[in-house]
RNA sequence: ACAGUUUGUCGGUCUGUCGCUCGUUCUUCGGAACGGGAGGAAAGUCCGGGCAGCACAGAGCGCCAUACUUCCUAACGGGAAGCUAUCGUAAGGUAGAGUAAUGUAACAGAAAAUAACCGCCAUUUUAUAUGGAUUUUCCAUUGGUAAGGGUGAAAAGGUAGGGUAAGAGCCUACCGGGUUGCGUAGUAAUAUGCAAUGCCGUACAUCUUAUGGGCUGUAAGGUCAUGUAUACCGACGUAUGUAGGGUUGCUCGUCCGUUGUCGGGGGGUAGACUGCUAAAGCUUAUUGGUGACAAUAAGCGUAGAUAAAUGACAGACGCUUUCGGAGAAAGUACAGAACCCGGCUUAUAGACGAACUGUUUUA
């Protein structure tokens, strides 16, 4: 295994900071891909290519075991298309901040997460700018 | 064996691939190696305590909580053992201050507490409580009466006798309960014996009495502090064509200052660090105690994240159920630490253990 092709999720790749979540927010494009709900803007920090921020609402989701769940659903999905994400970046040679919203109820199993995964990939390609 | 009561324990395991977080060590600063990494309820946030900040002369009132007794505990509204009442054939379960005062008691019922709808009775002196009539009686009115009456959760302690116009603890005997006094057993609640007292409906609420309680929670609190604006202090420089002020009645002069730069500096936003995990700790044994629990000894060293790690995927096994033939299908709970402990309450697929009770069968 390569150094480039290293599946791996830091500290530093997480959005943290309660201003870049609020200017992600404000200033971001959104766009569904059935269950997760996606918002994107540029970064112009000094960040790695790309930073994530996974969110499930309390009020979709009651009990924090399955909020857990999902999150680690999202979160290894996501963390499985790093390199894929990475490309986009390099692509127009801009940093990103990207919000994962999970807008449904119930869980769901984790290959319906991978294929929504995908179709992000693919959406961000030509919406990306 | 079946039915049940109380109580305790567990609540998946393994392999592979890819990851997360904390600690230690090493490092070519990219990272690498090794080790640790959710629960019995982590939940609800309902009590109690530690810890921290704020408040605080004293007294009274109010508000909230608790309420049989003794004990355990750091403390508690928790627990243990007992007492009384009550439910259950039983193992066991449930409840518990006081009753002086005030209020309420659905439906049903005459009536729900100074009870007269029906019923009973009409008193002393023989001849009548009053009125009427067809006059040993009947009707109405008035008065007395709690013996009897479809109810109800509860009906004015129960039975018998005396008594009476009829009745009534009105009186007596026995029985049930209460209160008071004395004795006995017990640390006590209480039990029990004797005596006295006719004192005698139940439930709930208000109320009364006693005891306890200051408020807020780790997003508390503490430390550092980029940027921005800047109180204040110092130094240097510039202008004298200068706002403003002091000195003064005015002018000049002079001092402070204004403006700029640099340095110091208080407060403190973003953020970082701390609080932050060794604890009224756990396990085992012994001793004391009916028990909660306590003491002693030995061993263990037990998650610390911050938008939030403790995982994702694949496969195998185990367990349960159903089909049925050596396999297949379905299911595998409740639920995720957020400062830390002691409890309580609630949720929980299923599995196992212990003690005890009842019934049946056998010996």
């Amino acid at each position: 295994m390569t150094e480039e092709k290293r599946f791996t999720f830091t500290k530093a790749e997480r959005l943290s900071l309660k201003r870049h979540v609020d200017f992600l927010f404000n200033e971001g494009k959104s766009f569904v891909s059935y269950p997760l709900r996606v918002v994107f803007c540029t970064a112009d920090v000094p960040a790695p290519p790309v930073t994530v921020f996974i969110s499930v609402p309390k009020k979709k989701l009651k009990r924090a075991v399955k909020r857990n769940r999902v999150k680690r659903q999202v979160r290894e999905m996501y963390r499985l298309r790093k390199d894929k994400f990475a490309a986009v970046s390099s692509l127009f040679g801009k940093n990103y901040f990207i919000a994962f919203l999970y807008i449904d109820d119930k869980l769901h199993p984790t290959s319906e997460i991978a294929k929504s995964m995908d179709k992000i990939v693919h959406i961000l390609e030509k919406k990306a700018c």
